[in-house]
DNA sequence: TTTACAGTGTGTCCAAATGACACTTAGACA
DNA sequence: TGTCTAAGTGTCATTTGGACACACTGTAAA
């Protein structure tokens, strides 16, 4: 009765990897990190992914493998699809670097996304593992991705803006007290145009999501002070459920 | 130089399972195979489904799945998502089919789920490999299926609704020319609910999806003759580019 | 030939939602 | 005291959504 069987292995042909999005007020950003490929001074720039054990649930494996490579953990990620190109690992650069790595760097492998929303603020990354740097790099700037990331990180964003028209998603991005304008600017990032504030605050309000606070924070801007609102978390919880029709601003 | 690598060898981690629907003018079906499980009299009903080959692309193996289980060829199928629960093919009958067909029945299987909408007339099922038999089943008779299928349809009918309200999807499941009955009744039947015939032709002709062909054929219904319609391609192909916001009834 | 039947096809009204638009106010600072 | 910045607020015209009822056409049966 060997407990062979127990030990963890790592299967060739799995793998997750992690578009995690981040907005710190102004911007939205993706959490990249770096490989270095031996016989080559230039790094390939990836999403944070790995291959994942035998018998280990896809879910587990996204949260371990995130933290594994970049410290950050409780993490609420969504799966967004399978990819699994033959030629998805194929480029020159990116066989250079399985090679140092993998057991089998010609295999196929196929991999599960995930995607999530966080304050940037709230999470540091530290790389670890073979990550040799993991930070934010602005979304716009987060060419040149190695693997088909590009490909990933364009289909996590997408799933994103469509979540953020049915789900009240997007919370966990704003610290617990927060501004109107904050969550504006947060709509207006992920969908890629401005809003009309009034008719934001309108349609926001209706969905009694948010709720103003006794507290007019922030002192010291050179401007009139601004009521903070927090999440209304039994109607959040709520929404999350059934989603909601009309949110299209 | 062997050739080795060429041959087709069956990835055991990993398998793509589809879930057909089909529409007859009144009722949602599934197609469903049944298995035959060695020792047992009872059969396996389950989604069409099989491991995929090492370096097969997803979408290819879905297709070659379908076709060698169903017969099934020229289906336009669309990635639900991964499925990956260790224990997804652990029940007691579940693993005795495996262990009647699979080589290694034990390992935990990742199943890329697929999911498609066709005219059931278009399309005749015919079993073959191990589908003992294939056929459309009501949608809500669907029910004790094996493995995770349940699951697995479940999310693929979620993921149609969800698409039904963003994309002209549908259209497939109707003949080329079609009464606006037929079309309402389609709809009818994915929402599980009834429309008001007057608001439906409204919003439907807005969108300038179908338009009206010059024959009112049906001949010797009791009652007045309908006019036909057809899809207008053109505006089609723009808004299953572009999806479109406004379809919610 | 008359009648019953079944599904087709059409218009209006009201309520709600949407989008466009501009000025006053609070607070900081020079 | 004036200037700057962002906050905060209301109206109106238009579009959209849902509710609702009756006449028409062709068939079949009495």
């Amino acid at each position: 009765m060997s407990k062979q069987k127990k030990v963890k292995q790592l299967n060739p042909s799995l793998s997750v990897d992690c578009a995690i999005f981040g907005f710190d007020g102004s911007e939205l950003k993706l959490l990249l990190i770096e490989r270095s490929v031996e016989s080559c001074t230039k790094k390939l720039l990836t999403l944070p992914g790995d291959l994942i054990f035998d018998g280990e649930d896809l879910d587990t494996a996204a949260s371990r493998v995130l933290k594994e490579l970049t410290g950050l953990k409780n993490i609420f990620m969504k799966q967004v699809r399978a990819f699994g190109d033959p030629k998805r690992l194929k480029k020159r650069e990116d066989q250079a670097w399985l090679r140092s790595i993998r057991a089998k760097p010609e295999e196929r492998v196929v991999t599960i996304a995930y995607y999530s929303l966080v304050n940037m603020n709230d999470y540091t990354p530290k790389p670890s593992s073979f990550a040799q740097s993991a930070r934010w790099v602005n979304l716009d700037k987060s060419t040149d991705l190695a693997f088909d990331h590009q490909e990933i990180a364009f289909a996590a964003f997408d799933q994103l803006k469509i979540n953020l028209k049915n789900h009240p998603i997007g919370f966990n991005l704003l610290p617990v007290k927060f501004t109107f304008s904050d969550l504006q600017k947060l709509y207006e990032v992920i969908l890629g145009r401005t809003l009309d504030k009034r008719n934001f605050r309108r349609k926001m309000l209706k969905l009694k999501l948010v709720e103003p606070l006794n507290e007019k924070e922030e002192e010291g801007v050179p401007h009139k002070r601004s009521q903070l609102f927090q999440f209304n978390t039994s109607n959040y919880v709520l929404l999350l459920e059934n989603g909601f029709d009309n949110f299209g601003f």
